[in-house]
DNA sequence: ACGAACGTGTAGTATGTACTACATAGTCAT
DNA sequence: ATGACTATGTAGTACATACTACACGTTCGT
Protein backbone atom coordinates (compact mmCIF):
# COMPACT_ATOMS: atom_id res chain seq x y z
CA UNK A 1 0.00 0.00 0.00
CA UNK A 2 2.80 2.75 -0.88
CA UNK A 3 5.28 3.46 1.30
CA UNK A 4 4.88 6.87 3.60
CA UNK A 5 7.83 6.39 5.86
CA UNK A 6 10.63 8.95 4.73
CA UNK A 7 8.92 9.69 1.22
CA UNK A 8 9.48 13.38 1.82
CA UNK A 9 12.99 14.16 2.63
CA UNK A 10 14.27 11.25 0.39
CA UNK A 11 12.42 13.57 -2.41
CA UNK A 12 13.29 16.65 -1.47
CA UNK A 13 17.10 15.96 -1.05
CA UNK A 14 17.01 13.87 -4.64
CA UNK A 15 15.40 17.00 -6.16
CA UNK A 16 17.70 19.40 -4.65
CA UNK A 17 20.84 17.32 -5.64
CA UNK A 18 19.71 17.25 -9.12
CA UNK A 19 19.23 21.19 -9.63
CA UNK A 20 23.03 21.35 -7.98
CA UNK A 21 24.54 19.14 -10.43
CA UNK A 22 23.71 22.24 -12.72
CA UNK A 23 23.79 24.96 -9.83
CA UNK A 24 26.07 25.56 -7.01
CA UNK A 25 23.25 27.68 -5.28
CA UNK A 26 21.46 24.35 -4.76
CA UNK A 27 23.23 23.27 -0.97
CA UNK A 28 21.50 23.11 1.97
CA UNK A 29 23.08 26.47 3.41
CA UNK A 30 21.42 28.23 0.29
CA UNK A 31 18.35 26.89 -0.40
CA UNK A 32 17.72 26.69 3.42
CA UNK A 33 18.59 30.77 3.34
CA UNK A 34 16.28 31.46 0.44
CA UNK A 35 13.54 29.42 2.07
CA UNK A 36 13.90 31.34 5.54
CA UNK A 37 15.04 27.98 7.63
CA UNK A 38 18.39 26.88 9.33
CA UNK A 39 20.95 24.75 6.90
CA UNK A 40 20.94 22.34 10.16
CA UNK A 41 16.78 21.99 9.90
CA UNK A 42 17.08 21.30 6.22
CA UNK A 43 19.28 18.95 7.09
CA UNK A 44 17.25 16.99 9.06
CA UNK A 45 14.27 16.90 7.16
CA UNK A 46 16.11 15.51 3.95
CA UNK A 47 17.50 13.13 6.41
CA UNK A 48 14.29 12.20 7.59
CA UNK A 49 15.88 12.84 11.23
CA UNK A 50 12.52 15.49 11.70
CA UNK A 51 9.16 15.22 9.96
CA UNK A 52 8.02 17.81 7.19
CA UNK A 53 7.86 21.11 8.11
CA UNK A 54 4.77 22.71 7.99
CA UNK A 55 2.51 23.89 5.30
CA UNK A 56 4.01 27.29 4.43
CA UNK A 57 7.61 26.10 4.62
CA UNK A 58 6.64 23.05 2.16
CA UNK A 59 5.43 25.72 -0.17
CA UNK A 60 8.11 27.73 -0.17
CA UNK A 61 10.07 24.87 -0.59
CA UNK A 62 7.94 23.30 -4.23
CA UNK A 63 8.42 26.67 -5.16
CA UNK A 64 12.56 26.95 -4.95
CA UNK A 65 13.03 23.36 -6.07
CA UNK A 66 10.25 24.06 -8.69
CA UNK A 67 7.80 21.74 -7.45
CA UNK A 68 3.96 21.31 -7.07
CA UNK A 69 3.09 21.92 -4.00
CA UNK A 70 0.17 19.80 -3.74
CA UNK A 71 3.04 17.01 -4.90
CA UNK A 72 5.62 18.25 -1.79
CA UNK A 73 2.43 18.17 0.48
CA UNK A 74 1.17 14.71 -0.40
CA UNK A 75 4.36 13.33 0.45
CA UNK A 76 4.32 15.23 3.82
CA UNK A 77 0.73 13.39 4.17
CA UNK A 78 -0.96 16.99 4.49
CA UNK A 79 -3.77 18.53 2.46
CA UNK A 80 -3.41 22.08 1.40
CA UNK A 81 -5.32 24.66 3.54
CA UNK A 82 -7.16 25.49 0.56
CA UNK A 83 -8.72 22.29 0.11
CA UNK A 84 -9.74 21.66 3.26
CA UNK A 85 -11.41 24.42 3.57
CA UNK A 86 -13.43 23.45 -0.02
CA UNK A 87 -14.27 20.08 1.88
CA UNK A 88 -15.18 21.73 5.17
CA UNK A 89 -18.09 23.82 3.17
CA UNK A 90 -19.46 20.55 2.12
CA UNK A 91 -18.44 17.35 3.64
CA UNK A 92 -20.79 14.98 2.96
CA UNK A 93 -21.23 15.78 -0.88
CA UNK A 94 -16.95 16.42 -1.19
CA UNK A 95 -16.41 13.23 1.13
CA UNK A 96 -18.34 10.80 -1.01
CA UNK A 97 -17.06 11.56 -4.19
CA UNK A 98 -13.38 11.57 -3.03
CA UNK A 99 -14.28 8.30 -1.59
CA UNK A 100 -16.07 7.09 -4.90
CA UNK A 101 -12.81 8.17 -6.94
CA UNK A 102 -10.48 5.88 -4.75
CA UNK A 103 -10.86 2.95 -7.15
CA UNK A 104 -11.49 5.13 -10.59
CA UNK A 105 -8.50 5.34 -13.16
CA UNK A 106 -6.95 8.75 -13.63
CA UNK A 107 -8.17 9.07 -17.12
CA UNK A 108 -11.82 8.96 -15.84
CA UNK A 109 -11.23 11.28 -12.94
CA UNK A 110 -8.82 13.53 -15.61
CA UNK A 111 -12.85 13.25 -17.88
CA UNK A 112 -14.21 14.30 -14.83
CA UNK A 113 -12.20 17.55 -14.40
CA UNK A 114 -12.67 18.45 -17.80
CA UNK A 115 -16.09 18.57 -17.49
CA UNK A 116 -16.63 20.79 -14.50
CA UNK A 117 -14.30 22.96 -16.06
CA UNK A 118 -16.18 23.52 -18.72
CA UNK A 119 -19.10 24.16 -16.56
CA UNK A 120 -21.89 22.10 -17.83
CA UNK A 121 -24.20 21.86 -15.30
CA UNK B 1 -16.74 33.40 4.72
CA UNK B 2 -18.56 31.34 6.80
CA UNK B 3 -17.29 31.51 10.50
CA UNK B 4 -15.36 28.93 11.85
CA UNK B 5 -14.99 30.35 15.35
CA UNK B 6 -16.68 27.54 17.79
CA UNK B 7 -19.06 25.77 15.78
CA UNK B 8 -17.58 22.42 16.94
CA UNK B 9 -18.75 22.71 20.53
CA UNK B 10 -21.94 24.43 19.71
CA UNK B 11 -23.46 21.74 17.79
CA UNK B 12 -22.33 18.86 19.66
CA UNK B 13 -23.95 20.54 23.21
CA UNK B 14 -26.86 21.18 20.88
CA UNK B 15 -27.04 17.70 19.63
CA UNK B 16 -26.17 16.21 23.07
CA UNK B 17 -28.85 18.20 24.70
CA UNK B 18 -31.72 17.47 22.20
CA UNK B 19 -30.96 14.11 22.99
CA UNK B 20 -31.33 14.42 26.70
CA UNK B 21 -34.32 16.07 26.23
CA UNK B 22 -36.08 12.15 25.53
CA UNK B 23 -32.75 10.30 27.03
CA UNK B 24 -31.25 11.19 30.28
CA UNK B 25 -28.67 8.88 29.27
CA UNK B 26 -26.94 11.81 26.91
CA UNK B 27 -25.51 13.77 29.96
CA UNK B 28 -22.43 15.51 29.76
CA UNK B 29 -20.80 12.81 32.12
CA UNK B 30 -22.30 9.52 30.56
CA UNK B 31 -21.57 10.52 26.53
CA UNK B 32 -18.52 11.23 28.25
CA UNK B 33 -17.80 7.85 29.77
CA UNK B 34 -19.52 6.13 26.18
CA UNK B 35 -16.82 7.82 24.18
CA UNK B 36 -13.81 7.35 26.56
CA UNK B 37 -12.97 10.65 27.75
CA UNK B 38 -13.54 12.77 30.74
CA UNK B 39 -16.52 14.48 31.75
CA UNK B 40 -14.87 17.83 32.10
CA UNK B 41 -12.72 17.48 28.98
CA UNK B 42 -15.78 16.97 26.63
CA UNK B 43 -17.80 20.09 28.64
CA UNK B 44 -15.06 22.74 27.95
CA UNK B 45 -14.75 21.33 24.48
CA UNK B 46 -19.26 21.88 24.40
CA UNK B 47 -18.33 25.50 25.59
CA UNK B 48 -15.29 26.33 23.25
CA UNK B 49 -13.22 26.45 25.79
CA UNK B 50 -10.67 23.72 24.51
CA UNK B 51 -10.24 23.03 20.70
CA UNK B 52 -12.03 19.67 18.78
CA UNK B 53 -10.29 17.05 20.68
CA UNK B 54 -8.11 14.33 17.63
CA UNK B 55 -10.18 12.43 14.83
CA UNK B 56 -10.48 8.92 16.51
CA UNK B 57 -12.66 11.13 19.23
CA UNK B 58 -14.62 12.78 17.29
CA UNK B 59 -15.92 9.72 15.41
CA UNK B 60 -16.63 8.22 18.47
CA UNK B 61 -18.62 11.22 19.82
CA UNK B 62 -20.68 11.20 16.43
CA UNK B 63 -21.64 7.46 16.62
CA UNK B 64 -22.48 8.31 20.34
CA UNK B 65 -24.95 11.63 18.73
CA UNK B 66 -25.98 9.56 15.47
CA UNK B 67 -24.17 11.96 13.87
CA UNK B 68 -22.22 11.72 10.25
CA UNK B 69 -18.61 11.87 11.34
CA UNK B 70 -17.74 13.87 8.13
CA UNK B 71 -19.57 16.60 9.41
CA UNK B 72 -18.63 16.71 12.32
CA UNK B 73 -14.53 16.93 11.09
CA UNK B 74 -15.51 19.70 8.77
CA UNK B 75 -17.07 21.65 11.49
CA UNK B 76 -13.16 20.92 13.63
CA UNK B 77 -11.78 22.06 10.32
CA UNK B 78 -10.16 18.83 10.04
CA UNK B 79 -10.19 15.87 7.13
CA UNK B 80 -10.65 12.15 7.42
CA UNK B 81 -7.60 10.30 7.40
CA UNK B 82 -9.05 8.03 4.82
CA UNK B 83 -9.43 10.89 2.31
CA UNK B 84 -6.48 12.21 2.91
CA UNK B 85 -4.61 8.93 2.13
CA UNK B 86 -6.91 9.11 -0.98
CA UNK B 87 -5.67 12.58 -2.02
CA UNK B 88 -2.25 11.72 -1.29
CA UNK B 89 -1.97 8.73 -3.50
CA UNK B 90 -2.82 11.37 -6.56
CA UNK B 91 -2.58 14.70 -5.20
CA UNK B 92 -2.67 16.67 -8.53
CA UNK B 93 -5.46 14.97 -10.22
CA UNK B 94 -7.84 15.28 -7.12
CA UNK B 95 -6.63 18.53 -6.00
CA UNK B 96 -7.25 19.85 -9.51
CA UNK B 97 -10.71 18.15 -9.32
CA UNK B 98 -11.43 19.46 -5.64
CA UNK B 99 -10.26 22.95 -7.26
CA UNK B 100 -12.96 23.08 -9.80
CA UNK B 101 -15.94 21.90 -8.09
CA UNK B 102 -15.41 24.95 -5.39
CA UNK B 103 -17.90 27.12 -7.24
CA UNK B 104 -19.62 23.67 -9.08
CA UNK B 105 -23.67 23.52 -7.07
CA UNK B 106 -24.04 20.50 -4.99
CA UNK B 107 -26.42 19.34 -7.94
CA UNK B 108 -23.21 19.14 -10.52
CA UNK B 109 -21.85 17.56 -7.76
CA UNK B 110 -24.36 14.51 -7.01
CA UNK B 111 -24.27 13.75 -11.03
CA UNK B 112 -20.94 13.40 -11.07
CA UNK B 113 -20.61 11.08 -7.92
CA UNK B 114 -23.68 9.28 -9.45
CA UNK B 115 -21.60 9.01 -12.77
CA UNK B 116 -18.76 7.81 -11.24
CA UNK B 117 -20.66 4.92 -8.75
CA UNK B 118 -22.23 3.78 -12.09
CA UNK B 119 -18.42 3.21 -13.41
CA UNK B 120 -19.09 4.25 -16.82
CA UNK B 121 -15.45 4.59 -17.41
C1' DA C 1 -33.51 15.72 53.25
C1' DC C 2 -30.07 13.40 51.47
C1' DG C 3 -27.37 10.69 48.41
C1' DA C 4 -26.43 10.12 43.67
C1' DA C 5 -25.63 12.22 39.60
C1' DC C 6 -24.71 16.55 37.51
C1' DG C 7 -21.69 20.39 35.23
C1' DT C 8 -17.55 22.71 35.62
C1' DG C 9 -13.07 24.97 37.60
C1' DT C 10 -8.16 24.28 38.45
C1' DA C 11 -4.11 22.00 37.65
C1' DG C 12 -1.10 19.05 35.49
C1' DT C 13 0.95 15.60 31.89
C1' DA C 14 2.79 13.46 27.57
C1' DT C 15 3.65 13.90 22.96
C1' DG C 16 4.20 16.28 18.70
C1' DT C 17 5.31 20.30 15.82
C1' DA C 18 8.30 23.56 14.26
C1' DC C 19 11.70 25.42 14.75
C1' DT C 20 16.80 28.23 16.32
C1' DA C 21 21.67 28.43 17.83
C1' DC C 22 26.05 26.90 18.08
C1' DA C 23 29.89 23.91 17.35
C1' DT C 24 32.60 20.72 14.76
C1' DA C 25 34.64 18.42 11.03
C1' DG C 26 35.16 17.92 6.22
C1' DT C 27 35.75 19.86 1.21
C1' DC C 28 37.14 22.97 -2.20
C1' DA C 29 39.16 26.83 -4.72
C1' DT C 30 42.93 29.84 -5.05
C1' DA D 1 47.84 25.82 3.27
C1' DT D 2 44.40 28.66 4.56
C1' DG D 3 40.16 30.81 4.43
C1' DA D 4 35.51 30.14 2.94
C1' DC D 5 31.92 27.48 2.40
C1' DT D 6 29.81 22.99 3.31
C1' DA D 7 27.05 19.32 5.87
C1' DT D 8 25.66 17.77 10.03
C1' DG D 9 25.53 16.63 15.26
C1' DT D 10 23.96 18.27 19.77
C1' DA D 11 21.17 20.97 22.51
C1' DG D 12 17.51 23.71 23.63
C1' DT D 13 13.08 26.66 23.00
C1' DA D 14 8.13 27.80 22.38
C1' DC D 15 3.78 26.60 21.38
C1' DA D 16 0.00 23.29 20.15
C1' DT D 17 -2.49 18.98 20.70
C1' DA D 18 -4.90 15.87 23.34
C1' DC D 19 -5.85 14.72 26.89
C1' DT D 20 -6.33 13.03 32.75
C1' DA D 21 -7.19 13.70 37.76
C1' DC D 22 -9.46 15.70 41.33
C1' DA D 23 -12.24 18.78 43.77
C1' DC D 24 -16.13 21.84 44.28
C1' DG D 25 -20.77 23.42 44.50
C1' DT D 26 -25.42 22.40 42.38
C1' DT D 27 -29.46 19.93 41.16
C1' DC D 28 -32.60 16.11 40.94
C1' DG D 29 -35.17 12.03 42.18
C1' DT D 30 -37.19 9.48 45.85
Amino acid sequence: MTAVIDDFGTYVRARREALRASDASFSVRQVAKRVGIEPAYLSKIERGEMPPPGEETIRKLAHELGEDADVLLALAGKVSSDLREIIRRRPRLIADLIRQLKNAPDRAILRIVREVKDGDW
